[in-house]
DNA sequence: TCTGGGGTCCTAGGACCC
DNA sequence: TCTGGGGTCCTAGGACCC
């Protein structure tokens, strides 16, 4: 058990709208909704002053404008978060190797496997907690200079006081527990404030009169464990004393790869069906092709027009990264499915993955074995007419408001919103004023997608 | 206009083997 | 012949997190 309160977690404040509002200065200080914009999406993170109507993670859209008709609705710029959060993540590797990231916009760090580990260990636990906070304010000014967002850190003895002390410093603040204070700090918060009780746990402790975590501590691993099952009550006993050991791990290998598409009405022809999961599982492949890995089960998710949802899945002779076997798979699997009524998201996942650098003799042999079957069946069927192929219609450019954009004349801008055949655009960048806005035919051949800047105008001199 | 997308971990039952 | 237990793999589902 250390005595300085060494680990750190580090959360960005409701970061995907905190970038959009670095990118677009016209947005500075105004609600911003980051997320699906179609009637179906859901709100992946509101500014802080969206939040001020009640607009929050998860929420579906339709009601986050029905509370907040003012606010930007932005689809997420991936990229975007992706670049800034590898800034903050270098930033936090110069305090230590020890950093495992959880999310783009959240990590924990261990401060006594970096340059202040000496110092940490050799001074008092009074003294160490001052050091920390010093490293931890020297940190989020870092972070806020190189990209123009805040962070709020948690610092403690461990990843779970380190986690809850982040929580109470939002936003754009610092917040240590003391070594030994774990208990003082637990005991009055709500059992929901624990990581790993959701609204599940948190019903199924409140039917047996447990509200506070020191309920939790009060009533002993036996009764949790009776109530949660084995590994969750006895984790959650655990976690109630402020007891928690584990390590900061960086670089876990990640153990399943899959995509999964809601789409705008419900899908009801099974060919269609079958037509999205060739897609799903092309894109599917595609990221596994770029980590270098191979999976062996292959799993289709169904949800249906009732929100019902069903997973089925095989498991193969061998890891394969060959498309063709996956979308076969995936297909073979759909028709174990009843979509009657309409399917309304379907995804293509792999798991039990293995780096895969042999050749994929499994795929070979499965390709062999098809080709034979399709031989006989083409011979059974006397040679039919392919199908003919769907005519090349000319790509209609989609435009999705928050995307950057550059017209040849009026330069970076970003789409505000597009419909009836016309698109609007602002024009500004992170480092302009709030911008002008101007209005074009969504096939304006000056107007072309572009990708993200960086927030923080690249120095000329490459300082 | 009700409910995204990408993950992790756990449980439980049945098959199969020893 | 009867009874039994443990371990591992596979499948399906659920809770939870960001």
């Amino acid at each position: 058990m250390r005595t300085v309160p060494s680990i750190i977690h580090l959360d960005m404040d409701a970061f995907f709208a905190a970038v959009e509002q670095a990118a677009k200065p016209s947005l500075r200080g105004k609600p911003v909704v980051v997320g699906g914009v179609g009637g179906r999406g859901v709100v992946a993170t509101a500014s802080y002053e969206a939040r001020k109507f009640g607009v929050h993670s998860a929420m579906p859209t339709a009601q986050a404008r029905r509370l907040c008709p003012n606010a930007a609705f932005l689809t997420g710029r991936f990229e975007a978060y992706r670049q800034n959060s590898e800034i903050v993540m270098e930033l936090l590797r110069e305090r230590s190797p020890l950093v495992e990231p959880l999310s783009l916009d959240e990590a924990f760090v261990d401060l006594e496997a970096g340059p202040y580990g000496p110092a940490l260990t050799a001074v008092g636990p009074a003294e160490g907690a001052q050091l920390v906070l010093a490293v931890a304010e020297d940190l989020r000014a870092d972070i806020r200079e190189r990209t123009g967002l805040t962070a709020s850190v948690g610092a403690a003895g461990s990843k779970l006081m380190a986690k809850i002390a982040s929580e109470r410093a939002k936003p754009d603040g610092l917040v240590l527990v003391e070594v030994g204070m774990e208990r003082t700090v637990l005991a009055p918060m709500p059992v929901r404030a624990l990581p790993g009780i959701g609204p599940a746990t948190e019903q199924a402790l409140r039917r047996a009169g447990l509200t506070t975590v020191a309920d939790l501590a009060a009533a002993g691993p036996e009764e949790l464990v009776q109530l949660l099952g084995r590994a969750h009550g006895a984790g959650v006993y655990a976690m109630s004393l402020g007891l928690d050991d584990r390590p900061v791990v960086p670089e876990r290998d990640a153990k399943s790869v899959s995509v999964e598409d809601t789409f705008e009405v419900d899908l009801a022809d099974r060919d269609r069906i079958l037509r999205e999961i060739d897609v799903l599982s092309a894109r599917c492949v595609r990221r596994l092709h770029a980590t270098g890995r191979s999976g062996r089960t292959v799993v289709l998710k169904v949800r249906r027009f009732d929100f019902s949802t069903l997973t089925r899945s095989e498991t193969l002779r061998g890891p394969t990264d060959d498309q063709e076997v996956i979308a076969a798979t995936a297909r073979r699997l759909a028709l174990q499915v009843d979509v009657t009524g309409g399917v309304r998201l379907l995804g293509v996942g792999v798991s039990q993955l293995a780096d895969f650098t042999q050749e994929d003799l499994f795929a070979q042999l499965e390709r062999a074995e098809r080709a034979e079957q399709a031989e006989r069946a083409e011979q059974a069927e006397g040679g039919e007419e392919p199908a003919p192929a769907v005519a090349d219609v000319p790509a209609v450019r989609r435009w999705w408001p928050g995307q950057d954009v550059t017209h040849a004349e009026f330069g970076p801008g970003w789409v505000q919103g597009s419909g009836v055949g016309r698109v609007t655009v602002r024009f500004e960048t992170p480092y302009s004023g709030p911008g002008r806005v101007r209005t074009f035919p969504i096939d304006d051949e000056d107007l072309e997608p572009s990708g993200p800047l960086p927030l923080r105008e690249p120095d000329p001199d490459g300082g």
